[in-house]
Parts: structure tokens; C-alpha cells; sequence
DNA sequence: TTGAAAGCGCTAACAA
DNA sequence: TTGTTAGCGCTTTCAA
């Protein structure tokens, strides 16, 4: 409207006839303790309003050494898991007085490494590394200067990380799938799908095995088949596994959602009833998979928590690099199967499921 | 590692014996052109690297008056919409060379303004408004600083606007489903349930009517149901109208997916022969919701082309502001209808759901 | 109660 | 080929 260009303090100052620096300490809102005029200030304010005047955060950050800003890498901010995290650090940041950036990386190192030292460069105050494939080597780029940082979802070696306990959130999970199948066959054969053989599939993995061993079943190589975070791999992987036994294993732990929206394109051209005799588990949670038509067990990663946690040890000074603050994941339980129990899964579910209460979450027991 | 002291260009001018301007000309790349030497550029990039050197982007950006950012702000990022939105801009700014900076609002005016005044502090270079409450009353803010503006997702007067087509799109689904129940019912009738009474609503509400009307049948008042963008009125609002009617209605188009949620949980509760009986529509889109077993029309926003446009009238200087760039939605039809057609839902759909091929995306004409 | 002046780190003439 | 210098807009002593 008024000018293209912006106003600053001296546009004021000149246009009341006072100096710069009174005008400053108006804008800025440390009049009162500079003992400066109540009419000196309210003509200031009127001023600025008529003129549109916005504080240039760039200059007063470059005074002050200090941006305001807090940042966040992210893998991709399309993804229900990883948004949730942006969201509520976004309400984290603002409680704490800071400015939220978050930004994505592809999953691509060099895109890390890029964008951690782009925020720096931007002198955020502190940085959340969330699923970095090379959080040492941000941290190193963190170090130098002096910037703090906690690695969130997948941990690092050099900074405090807090990520999901992957280990037993993947028992829990295993555990539950077990009963079901154990209910309907002796010895049942579990298969493991999806994700890439990171820290965290990795543990997810260990979890599963040990949920199998917890009940005396065989644990097999060859059922563990992390075939990526991607839904088609797993949708072939599936359809494939299908091929070779002649029917659905009697039990399926997929992990990530995206993974499981291939299993679902495959299961869909399968009959409902053989889809029902496969007990099958998914970490984390996606609410559709919820509302489908045969039921689900889920680990559902808490983000508040993950976000709190994250903030707190921010704070704190004298954390040894490296620390690893697990965050239990909750166990997401379908309806249809809370009320089969006890004796879970005995039969077939009835094809009208459930009321529409939510689903039962359990599990919240603290591993740090 | 190194001092908790951010290093300047004049740490690494003292270092190697050298200018501050000469370090600077080596630091942002412009060397060649002032003609520095080829080694001492490479002794001071040495020492640059050796010290953990990182420009500091607010001081150039207060000399330069340009801050390389740009900003977005959207409702809220743990949505798939929005942050498919927010993962497309991002691509997007870094085509453009510029960084990214994505923060969400919760719908609420008061922190539009505040973000929107935070952002043009730090100098972004423009701005895409995302489902703005109040799109004039920020172009206000905007157009005083001299901040280029798009809307985005809702239209303004003050501003170029991007938006999906919401009255072709709702227009569309409502055809299909509308042939689905009439091929069941001589005269069916349909709800419209979800969403707040905000343009976009408005609109798709016009674009129901018309494709009822198109098909002869009649529009009552009472069956449009814009109950809120949540899941748990829309579970309500369905439930309602299932008690009232005593059991669905013919057809049922749901405003969004956040409401489709809670209908779903709903048709959960009832046997799937009745659900299949009601012909379902959703504007917006899930991969889970395809996956259902039963089959839901849904119109597709293409966030892509929403912020491809939105970039381009960033770019030109000579856009009447107010204009209203409609972007058409996608029409994603299960294939299970697909395949059964012509004649379309003729039969009940049968159980085992067509092979796995992805849905068939149709309607690719541009209303601009 | 207010003003003058120095400087945050960087850039871009202009000098040398 | 390199150095000097004057700011960008703001904050903050110190002086008036």
C-alpha cells in the first residue's frame, strides 16, 4: 500500500522528530524500564501502525548473535508419522518463545548435511534431527558450531538421541499376533515385511524375534524380508510370499504404514476369509487401518512424548553425548479382538465388527 | 568442538593474514569474478574448512535486504492434504533457490496475523497463504511490507488466489455415485455430510446439488449436513441420519477425509450388505480409503499443480489481484466399479475386490 | 527522559 | 590481485 520499500526506525524517528534509538526501545517494548515518555510512545506506536512498520528480525538477530529460530530436519513432511512430529514441535517451539523451521531432506545425506548447515547458517539456536541416515555426521557440523541438537527417531552417537523403543513396541506387537494365530494352529509361521535395515527395523526385527521365541516358535532368516519403506516392494513381497506357501502365512508383522498399504493392495484380492486366518500386525498407526475390514494390532509411536523428551534434554546442559532415551510406543488393539477375548481370535471374527468405540490402547510402560 | 563462538570471516582473515573482503569474496563463491587469486582462495577455503567456518545468512541478508527465504503458512501440518501441500512447496522454493519455511496456524485468525507478521519480519521474500481464515485481512499485512502473496487452497479478493475446483470436483463424485444408486433405486436419495461452511464447502455443496439436479432428482435443504471438520460429529451426523432413516441413506457424499474417518467408524458398527448399498463419495483423498471394503468415490486435489500455479503468479508482476485460478481435482474410482461397469454397480459389488492394480484416476479438464 | 555512536557479520563500490 | 570503507536495521551503553 504506502511504499514498496520497508519502514524501519529511522522512517519513525524522522517522521516524530526523535531519535532512532527512542523509537527502538518503543518497538521493541523495552520503553517502560527506559523511562521513556507514555506520550512519546503512544504517538511512536501510532506512527508505526499508520506506517505498517514490522520489526526487522534480521537485523535485530545479527545485534544479538541470536535468531530466534529452533529448526527441524525431517525426513518428508508428507508422511502421517513424521507430520505429527513437525506439528507438535511446532507448538513446542512457540512454548518456548522460538520460532519453529522445519524442513525435509529426502532421506538423502548430502541433502542433510546441506540443510542442517543452511539452518545454521539462518543461527538457529538449537536443531532436532529427526530419522537423519547420518546424525554423527551432522553432529559434527552441529559441534563446530556450537549449536545444540538432539537426534529424534533414529539415534546418533555424538548428540543425546530420543527415538521410540522399537524393540518392545515390535514384541508387544508380535506377541499379540501370536496368540491370535496360536489360537487357530499349533505351530504357526510368522513372516516379517518392509522397512530398510536401519537402527530401527533392526530393532524391530529383534523385537519380533523375541516375541516369537517368548512362544517357543522358530524364528527364520528367511522370513524377515525388510523390502524398504515403499509400497509397491511390499505389495510384491507379500504377493510373492502368497505364491510360494499357496495361501497367507499365519501371521504377518509389517513394517511402517507405507509398507502396509501395499500389503492391503494385495490382501484386497484375496478372499476375505483367508485374509482373516493371517493375523497381522503393523507398526505404527494409521487410523484407516483401523476401519478395515479385518483387524490389525498396531505400535503406535507417541510424538508428544518424543517431542517433550527431546525439548527437555535441550535444556539440560550436561548430558553425555550419545544417551538414548527410549519412548514406549502404545499398543493399538482392535475391537473386534478385545472383545473376542479371552481366548483371542477362537474364532472367526464376526464379519459385523465391533461398535464404534475407539480402539483399546494399552501399554505404557516407561523404558528409559 | 572447536570455540562455542560462531567463526566470522575476519576469524579466518586474521588466520591467514588476509582481508575480510577478500574472505568474503571467497566464502560466497563470487572470488572468480574479483579475481583472487586461485591459491589464496584455496588457503582460505582451507582454513574455512579447518575452522567449521558457516556463513552467517542474517548478516548478509541485512546488506543484501533479502533474506532467501520464503514462507507458507497452512492450517495445520499433520494432514495429508496440507502437508502433501507443504512437501510440494518445499520442492518447489528450493527450485528457486530459496529456503523454505513452512508453520501452521490452527485455523485461528489471531495467529495468522502473528505468524504472517513473524514472517515478514524475517524478511521472507513471499508468501503462500494456505487455507487462511482471513486472506484479506493478511494480504493487508502483506501488501504494506511489500510482500508478494498467493492464496491458496481459499480464495481472497485482495490477492491471487490458487485453489482445487471444488465445484466441478464435488460435481463429478456426485455423478458417480448418483449412477451407482439409481442403477439400485428409481428415485435415491442422498446426503451431504461434513465440513464448515466456508467457501470451499460452499461450493462443493453447488457442485452436489448440480449433479443431483443433472440426474432429476431432487436437492433438499435438510440433507446438506456440513457438521464440522471431525471425525466424531460426522460419525454423529451419519449415525443420526441412519436412526432417522432407519437405515443409510441411497448415496452419502462426506465432506473431507478427517469426517470420512468418523463415518467409517460408524458403517463399522453395520453389516457390510448395507454399506455396499449405499453408494459413498468423498472430496479429498486417501490411499487407506481406497482400501476399504466397500467401494468410495473420491475426488483427488493435485497439490502439485496448486503450488506449481501459485509459484508462476508469484512470478508475474502484473496479476489483478483477486483473480481465482481453479485447479480441477482428479477423479478416483475403485475398480471395482471400473470393472463392473458399464452398467455401473448393476450387481452388488462382489466380495473378493478386484486384482490390485491402482485405482483408475480420471478427469484431467482444466477450468481456469 | 532522550540522543549519539559503536558494532553485530557481511557485501560492494572504489582505491590501491 | 587485494584492501578500505561505508553501510544494511537494530540494540545498547554512555552521555546529556
Amino acid at each position: 500500500m504506502t511504499s514498496s520499500k520497508k519502514v524501519t526506525i529511522y522512517d519513525i524517528a524522522k517522521e516524530a522528530g526523535i531519535s532512532a534509538s527512542t523509537v527502538a526501545a518503543v518497538m521493541n517494548g523495552s520503553w517502560r524500564k527506559r523511562r521513556i515518555g507514555e506520550e512519546t510512545a503512544k504517538a511512536i506506536q501510532a506512527i508505526a501502525a499508520s506506517r505498517g512498520y514490522t520489526i526487522n528480525l534480521q537485523a535485530r538477530g545479527l545485534r544479538h548473535s541470536r535468531s530466534g529460530l529452533i529448526g527441524m530436519i525431517v525426513p518428508m513432511l508428507d508422511n502421517r508419522f513424521f507430520s505429527s512430529l513437525a506439528q507438535a514441535f511446532e507448538e513446542k517451539a512457540r512454548a518456548l518463545g522460538l520460532y519453529p523451521v522445519v524442513v525435509s531432506t529426502l532421506r538423502d545425506p548430502q541433502n542433510e548435511h546441506a540443510t542442517v548447515s543452511a539452518l545454521i547458517s539462518h543461527n538457529v539456536e538449537a536443531l532436532l534431527l529427526t530419522g537423519a541416515t547420518d546424525p554423527d555426521g551432522l553432529s559434527e557440523i552441529c559441534a563446530r558450531a556450537g549449536v545444540r541438537h538432539i537426534n529424534v527417531d533414529l539415534p546418533g552417537t555424538k548428540a543425546p538421541s530420543v527415538i521410540s523403543d522399537n524393540y518392545n513396541g515390535a514384541k508387544e506387537v508380535t506377541e499379540v499376533i501370536v496368540r491370535m494365530a496360536s489360537s487357530r494352529k499349533e505351530r504357526p509361521s510368522f513372516y516379517f515385511v518392509g522397512g530398510v535395515p536401519d537402527h530401527n527395523t533392526l530393532r524391530r526385527i529383534d523385537g519380533f524375534r523375541e516375541g516369537l521365541r517368548g512362544a517357543g516358535l522358530p524364528v527364520l532368516d528367511s522370513h524377515i524380508q525388510p523390502s524398504g519403506y515403499d509400497a509397491d516392494l511390499a505389495e510384491s513381497t507379500v504377493r510373492e510370499i502368497h505364491a510360494r506357501l499357496g495361501s497367507l502365512p499365519d501371521g504377518l508383522f509389517v513394517n511402517s504404514t507405507i509398507a502396509f498399504e501395499g500389503v492391503v493392495r494385495f490382501l484386497k484380492t484375496l478372499p476375505i476369509d483367508e485374509v482373516r486366518k493371517c493375523a497381522i500386525g503393523c507398526f505404527d498407526y494409521d487410523p484407516f487401518i483401523e476401519l478395515l475390514h479385518f483387524p490389525v494390532v498396531m505400535a503406535r509411536q507417541n510424538v508428544k512424548r518424543l517431542i517433550d523428551e527431546s525439548s527437555r534434554l535441550l535444556e539440560v546442559d550436561n548430558d553425555p553425548a550419545g544417551q538414548v532415551m527410549l519412548i514406549p510406543t502404545d499398543l493399538v488393539v482392535p475391537n473386534a479382538l478385545v472383545l473376542a477375548s479371552p481366548g483371542m481370535g477362537s474364532d472367526d471374527p464376526p464379519l459385523i465388527l465391533a461398535p464404534s468405540k475407539p480402539s483399546k490402547r494399552i501399554g505404557r510402560r516407561k523404558i528409559a
